[in-house]
Order: C-alpha cells, then sequence, then structure tokens
RNA sequence: GCCGAUGUAGCUCAGUUGGCCAGAGCAGCUGAUUUGUAAUCAGCUGGUCGGGGGUUCGAAUCCCUCCAUCGGCUCCA
C-alpha cells in the first residue's frame, strides 16, 4: 500500500499502482470526471498514469493552466490523427498548447488553405467521438528514431535526435503515434467542441533558414458553451480593434503614397495625443524633469559612437547622403544618443544630478513590411521618452518616483490589471553584459527593491535583460482581458561609457552616472492603440477630444445651442453643436455612435428656461439642469478623474 | 524579409462557369420636411474594379509582376 497526501493534508491509502484517475475516483466521481491532468510529487502527469509511491497529489481541472494545457495538448494530437487520416503522407513538426489553444506544425504534401479547415474540424469531431484514450509508452531512443526513420517523419527523427535517451516517451490516440512527453487527459471524448482558427507560415524550429511549415491553430473546449463564449469574445476583441476603432472614430489613417507604416494624425487623434502629452509633461515637470528637443537627424557618427549603427544599421532606413562626400546622416533610430550630447554639453557635478531630460521624440525604424501592424508596430512613432543621468546612490530612489509615474498613469486611466516583469542577467553568462559585476548586483538589487517597495506584482526572468543593463516592463491587462506591453524603465551602463559621460564628485574626482531610459506610455502610437482597445473608444472625459455635443431639436433652436456652446467652452469644457436638418432621434444615433460622453438636447422648453437636457453615453436621458449646473458637474467628474488618482 | 489569404465608390460589401454602358446600403450634394431621446423622404454626384504587363473578339473575373492590407513566422535599440 501507498499513502497518498492530498492538498487538504488529508492522507489516504491506496493499492501500489492505483492510477491517479481512480485516486479522484475514490474520492468523487465527480472529481474524477473534472480533472483532466495530476500533479504527483511536483510533477505533471497523465490521469491515467499508477501512481508507485508515496506522494502528494493535486488535481487540475479546466480552470487550472496545467489543466487547460494538457486539454489543449491532446486537442492537437487529435488534429494531428485527423490529419493524417486526411492527408496521406503529411509530416509533422511540433504540436504544442499555447496561451489560447493548440497548433501542429506539418509539412504537407498538398496545400491546406483556411477552406480546408471545416473538413479537418469535423473529421476531429468524428474521431474524439470514439474517446480514445491517450496510450502512453516509453521507448528508447534507438528504437524511437526508428520508428519514425521508417516513417519518413525527419522533423520527428531531428528532435528525437537531440533527446536523452531514457527520457523518451509515445503517445498514441487511434492510429496516430506521437513523440510527447505529456501529460495529457484521459481520452479524446472530453473535447466537445472545436475551432480551427487558421493556418499560417511558421519556419521549423523558427529559424527563417529552415523550411517554412504549414501551422494549423485551433481552440477547443469541453463544453460547446464555452467555444460560444470564447468567439463571442472574438468578436468583441474585433469590434475593439483599433484599427477599426481608429477610422470610425477618425483618430489616424495609412496612405500608400505617403509610405507603409507612417501613421498620419487625424485631427481628433492629433487632438487626443496632445491632450496625453500634456498630461504627461505636467507630471515630468511637477518631477523635476527638464523638456528638450532633438534633431529628426543625426550625423553617422553620434550612431557609431552609440554602437547602435554597428548592431541595427543595416536593418534601419539607410543614411542619408549631404553633398560633402563621405558625410552622411541617419534618421534617429532613438532619442539616447542625443540626449547623452545634452548631458555632455556642459560639466556637471554630483550636486546637479539627478538630470532628468524628457523629450516627446519622434524615431524611425525600418520594420519588416510584414511586422507593421495599425498603430502598434509602425516605422515613424513618438517615443514619451526621458533619460535619468543618475549617481548610483540614487538609483534606487528615481527608480521608484519613475515606478511612481507609471503607476499614477495607468490609475488615471483605469488599467487596473497589470504585472511588471524584472529582467535580470543570465546568471550563468555574466560575460555577455556590458558593466561591472559590482553595478549590475547594485542595479539589479535596486530594481527588484523599487517594484517590492511599491507593491508591485513581480515576475522575474533571468537572462532578460538587455545587454547594457536590467529593466522593469509594465504588462497591463486590457479590459477583456488581453496583455499588452507598455510602460519600460531600462538601466543602462553602456551609453554613459561610450559617450564618456562624467560627473565631478565630492571628492574632486571624475565618476561615470547611470543612465535610466524610461517610457510609461511606450510610445504614443502604441499607447493609444492599446487605449483604444482598452476602452473600446470610450476615453474618459478629460482625455476625450469631444466631450459634449449640443443637439438642437430643430433648426429653431440653433441659435440656442451655440450659445450654451460657447459657455461651456468658457468653462473649458470641450463642446460641438449637430446642427444638422435631421430628427433628433438620428442626432443622438450618430452621435452615440461617435462615442460621445454626454449629448444636450435643447428645444422651446431648455430655451426658455435656459437650461439643458441630459444624456449620458450608454445610459439615455438624465433629466435637466441649467448651463451652469452641467459646467460644474462636468467640471467635478474631470478634476475627480485627474486629481483622485495623484 | 518568409508562408498563406485579400484588394471593387470616402466607408461596409454584392458582382454566378470571362460577355450588353460595374451594383447596393451608408456617407456627400440638392430639395422637401422643422422634428422631443439610437436611422424622415425624394433626387443627384461619385469607381481606369490596388498599379503595370500579358492571354482573349472580349477581363473586375484567367496568367505574370509590383504595391498595399490581413493572419502567422522571424525580428523588436
Amino acid at each position: 500500500m501507498i499513502k497518498v497526501t492530498f492538498p487538504d493534508g488529508s492522507v489516504r491509502e491506496y493499492a501500489k499502482g492505483t492510477t491517479a484517475f481512480q485516486v479522484a475516483e475514490s474520492i468523487s466521481p465527480r472529481l474524477a470526471a473534472d480533472s483532466l491532468a495530476a500533479e504527483v510529487n511536483g510533477a505533471t502527469v497523465d490521469m491515467m498514469r499508477p501512481v508507485n509511491e508515496d506522494c502528494t497529489i493535486k488535481f487540475f481541472k479546466w480552470d487550472d493552466a496545467e489543466g487547460k494545457h494538457a486539454f489543449w495538448h491532446t486537442s492537437s494530437h487529435l488534429l494531428a490523427e485527423a490529419l493524417e487520416a486526411l492527408y496521406p503522407g503529411i509530416k509533422f513538426g511540433i504540436g504544442p498548447a499555447i496561451e489560447n489553444g493548440f497548433y501542429y506544425d506539418v509539412d504537407s504534401p498538398v496545400a491546406i488553405t483556411e477552406a480546408d479547415l471545416a473538413v479537418i474540424e469535423q473529421k476531429m469531431v468524428e474521431l474524439s467521438r470514439n474517446k480514445e484514450a491517450l496510450v502512453r509508452t516509453e521507448v528508447s531512443k534507438a528504437d524511437a528514431l526508428k520508428t519514425f526513420t521508417e516513417k519518413g517523419d525527419q522533423y520527428k527523427v531531428e528532435l528525437i535526435t537531440d533527446l536523452e535517451d531514457g527520457t523518451i516517451s509515445f503517445y498514441t490516440n487511434g492510429s496516430f503515434t506521437d513523440l510527447c512527453r505529456g501529460p495529457h487527459i484521459p481520452n479524446t471524448g472530453y473535447i466537445k467542441a472545436i475551432k480551427l482558427t487558421s493556418v499560417a507560415g511558421a519556419y521549423w524550429r523558427g529559424n527563417e533558414k529552415n523550411k517554412m511549415l504549414t501551422r494549423i491553430y485551433g481552440v477547443s473546449f469541453p463544453k460547446k458553451s464555452m467555444l460560444d463564449e470564447h468567439l463571442a469574445l472574438l468578436e468583441e476583441a474585433k469590434k475593439r480593434d483599433h484599427r477599426k476603432l481608429g477610422k470610425e472614430l477618425e483618430l489616424f489613417t495609412f496612405s500608400q503614397r505617403v509610405g507603409q507604416g507612417l501613421p498620419l494624425w487625424l485631427p481628433k487623434g492629433a487632438d487626443l495625443r496632445d491632450r496625453l502629452e500634456r498630461f504627461l509633461r505636467q507630471i515630468q515637470k511637477e518631477g523635476g524633469y527638464q523638456q528638450v528637443i532633438t534633431p529628426h537627424i543625426g550625423n553617422i557618427e553620434l550612431y557609431k559612437t552609440s554602437g547602435h549603427f554597428a548592431k541595427y544599421g543595416k536593418d534601419s532606413f539607410q543614411p542619408i547622403n549631404t553633398p560633402i562626400e563621405g558625410e552622411q546622416y541617419l534618421l534617429k533610430p532613438m532619442n539616447c544618443p542625443h540626449h547623452c550630447e545634452i548631458y555632455r554639453s556642459k560639466p556637471r557635478s554630483y550636486k546637479d544630478l539627478p538630470v532628468r531630460l524628457a523629450e516627446f521624440g519622434t524615431v524611425y525604424r525600418y520594420e519588416q513590411s510584414g511586422e507593421l501592424h495599425g498603430l502598434t508596430r509602425v516605422r515613424s512613432f513618438t517615443q514619451d521618452d526621458a533619460h535619468l543621468f543618475v549617481r548610483p546612490d540614487q538609483l534606487l530612489e528615481e527608480f521608484e518616483k519613475v515606478i511612481d509615474i507609471v503607476l499614477y498613469i495607468f490609475r488615471t486611466l483605469k488599467f487596473d490589471r497589470f504585472t511588471a516583469q524584472v529582467s535580470l542577467r543570465d546568471p550563468n553568462n555574466t560575460e555577455k553584459y556590458i558593466g561591472s559585476d559590482e553595478n549590475w548586483e547594485k542595479a539589479e538589487s535596486a530594481i527588484i527593491e523599487a517594484a517590492k517597495n511599491k507593491g508591485l506584482n513581480t515576475i522575474v526572468e533571468y537572462g532578460e535583460a538587455a545587454f547594457y543593463g536590467p529593466k522593469l516592463d509594465f504588462m497591463v491587462k486590457d479590459a477583456i482581458g488581453r496583455s499588452w506591453q507598455l510602460g519600460t524603465i531600462q538601466v543602462d551602463y553602456n551609453l554613459p561609457e561610450r559617450f564618456d559621460l562624467t560627473y565631478k564628485g565630492s571628492d574632486d574626482k571624475l565618476h561615470r552616472p547611470i543612465m535610466i531610459h524610461r517610457a510609461p506610455f511606450g510610445s504614443m502610437e502604441r499607447f493609444v492603440a492599446v487605449l483604444l482597445e482598452h476602452t473600446g473608444g470610450k476615453f474618459p472625459l478629460w482625455l476625450t477630444p469631444d466631450q459634449v455635443v449640443v443637439l438642437p431639436i430643430s433648426e429653431k433652436y440653433n441659435d440656442y445651442a451655440e450659445e450654451v456652446a460657447r459657455e461651456l467652452g468658457l468653462k473649458d469644457v470641450r463642446t460641438q453643436v449637430d446642427d444638422r436638418n435631421e430628427k433628433i432621434g438620428r442626432k443622438i444615433r450618430d452621435n452615440e455612435l461617435k462615442r460621445i460622453p454626454y449629448l444636450l438636447i435643447v428645444g422651446e422648453k431648455e430655451a426658455a428656461e435656459r437650461k439643458v437636457s441630459v444624456r449620458a453615453q450608454g445610459e439615455g436621458d438624465k433629466g435637466q439642469m441649467t448651463i451652469d449646473e452641467f459646467a460644474a458637474f462636468m467640471q467635478d467628474l474631470v478634476a475627480k478623474e485627474i486629481e483622485a488618482n495623484k
């Protein structure tokens, strides 16, 4: 007999060789039915794996990441089984579970397109009804190689070659056997709802020198209703797509003639962006930042000094020539080198530090054409950039202050869910980083401590640091649960070295400042895109380009409507008048669709009493107010949005 | 950059196997209407069917090429 300990601390005895499934069943049939995988002594395993020794056990259901993972992983085996049945001679790459579903990379003798997905899906459903068990067999490396060599599956052979003997297992479902570590759900019958979402090319092993395989993506669920929910969420995401909203709300556009990835900000978009910039500028002013302005191009020597040309020169917009032979300029790919030169423009004392230089600096990067995407990935964008030149003893405090700015922005724009990722050196490979060990350790502990002091929900990643310094990145979750990377704070030992930046210390010797790069928004383009998708275009009142539109009932009241708009304007309420010759219902509809927060309806009654009928976006009629009352109401709301978050 | 798909009016989309002057709704313009909480009616304007080349008696439709967009891959200072 063996002793099994459960999460609640209770212990039960079972015969050796009892499966995890049977253990669950002994507690309740329901638990057995809902559990997709188990954790035995810390390792995630199949429910059907026998338990052979004393252990602790935990069961993973759909709501656990591990449970979902096993479910989707099994789904990819089911997909492979269906593919093998439909496309004889097809070869398989890898087929893992991913964050939201699964995929399989295949090398098919005939092209598979989106049009074929329905048929494959149908086949999967058919096979799932057989409730095929996922049977695990452990094999030797030689046998594994033999199996797949005979099958002619060179990708699997390649994978097996890299594996260690004694750790190799196969899983078989129905007629399909795959190299796989597991874990899997007990049988394919659990998979009740399947949707293959897309096909795409993907390089074998992610290397662009290798052959491109066909990747088939899908999601699956234990219940039909869950699939419907998932599809509804995708619909919602589509509605919130910033490219669609940007067009509808007339914020930005692109032109083939201007060029790929070069956004054109329309008046309303420029207004929005300007308001965001002013918001941050004010915070920075209060935080002791100094605003600077630098040119959009710089001599190529500047970027040779910074090292950026050597690293990124070939993949950038190519140098601009001048009438002088050999004199070349580069479109500015980042602001840092310019700011370093500003720092160098005069001798600095330890008393001057920290020096905080801020600029909404537009930069140009030649992103690969296939990578361009709306406003989130463009070739010209404006960073809300700043560089802080600090003494080592100031690093922690300055870092914390930058975190404060990021948090204030998140609160004000209602990004309630976010995590912070600390990227540190790879401890096993410290020589690939520039800067002394002592400085790195100081900076890394400063970041960790700052994050801790600020109560951030932090993940630490080793080996993710830039070669020039550790960093802290913020990831936010938007209103429908998608993650976006926004602001970044990076420590840099490299540029101060390359530009020979110094300050005179109290010891009358020259010292090297540490540089902090930071961009709380990331870039204006990206931030506006994320904000659009987060809010669905319903921006907070303080930010939205048009706060109020006055709707006269008929043309007779246009004059009064203008008067209302003028008075509100004097009180800083951004107001337009919709004086089109349309019925009131039509005007309401059009302005609601434009996401105008407040509509003021004015007709005979209102004009006579100098009042307005207030209608809140999405909420309907809120009754009447005088013009002054409404102005005070608006001012109060805006003040709350900004001040309350300080 | 690579794989796959797509490109028809300002926007959203129809256009059957190549065949009469290329269609609709919305937007725009003109007129009528003067309106009370999510679309008033009528008329009109607007497209070298992404660009270029080819096949054909004939091309939005077939082929080639370039450009752009979308879904991925790779990349991301």
